[in-house]
DNA sequence: CTACAATATAATCATATGCTTATACTATTA
DNA sequence: TAATAGTATAAGCATATGATTATATTGTAG
């Protein structure tokens, strides 16, 4: 796959808001799956699919700790998206968007 | 709207393929649409309506002269989709992946 | 082992998207 | 004014996308 194709494969995936939040929220901290639902107007499957495309195509690692999931950014050699995200809210400023409040560490 | 819904717009437009190497082509010089017609592989109404999304975002500038219409990239101000088309090619190098020549300067 | 909690997958659906062809508009030129 | 070239808009269509609900899987705890 050429540079343009996969370069447009990947930008796709910050083109869409649920997962541009998911991923602003990642830049700070870990989150795991729970976490995301409790934050984001989406349903646990909704969140799930989300994750799945994020990592396969590289941008998040995933990291399973006893019955939990957590995700984190995965961005240092992908140039282009670690620039688009350091123009984006982090964690507070982003939950701030949401008028949400950081969810309650049930995990862990 | 808010912040990470209107990035998330703009960077949809990013994540095609054909609108994505129209802004490397745009990197460097202005084209109409009938050179962007023979370079791309894609229909003349095509290229129009791709321009005019990326237009009303506001990521374009329109410019008529005579029966041609040009356009340019209008990216100053929007550092985030600066930053994605500073790691891309420019002009040639988008020719090459496409295996394209500078189109005859048919216009003017 | 059973029950439960967290997550993933499958199936489904409504809408969005990108393309095409046909047609309309606009500007140049004969 | 008529013909033509460049561009835009409209309509239609196949596919992609993002969400939901239902169900399966995995891990923990009692």
């Amino acid at each position: 796959m050429d540079q343009l194709t996969e370069a447009a494969d990947k930008l796709k995936l910050l083109g869409d808001k649920t997962r541009l939040t998911i991923l602003c929220l990642l830049k700070d901290r870990e989150w795991c799956v729970c976490e995301l639902v409790e934050v984001l107007s989406i349903s646990q499957p909704g969140i799930s699919q989300h994750m799945r495309k994020l990592k396969s195509h590289g941008i998040v690692n995933e990291s399973r700790r006893g019955q939990w999931v957590y995700y984190s950014l995965n961005v240092q050699d992908k140039p282009y998206i670690h620039a688009v995200l350091d123009y984006m809210p982090g964690t507070a400023g982003t939950l701030s968007l949401l008028n949400r409040q950081e969810p309650g560490r049930i995990c862990e």
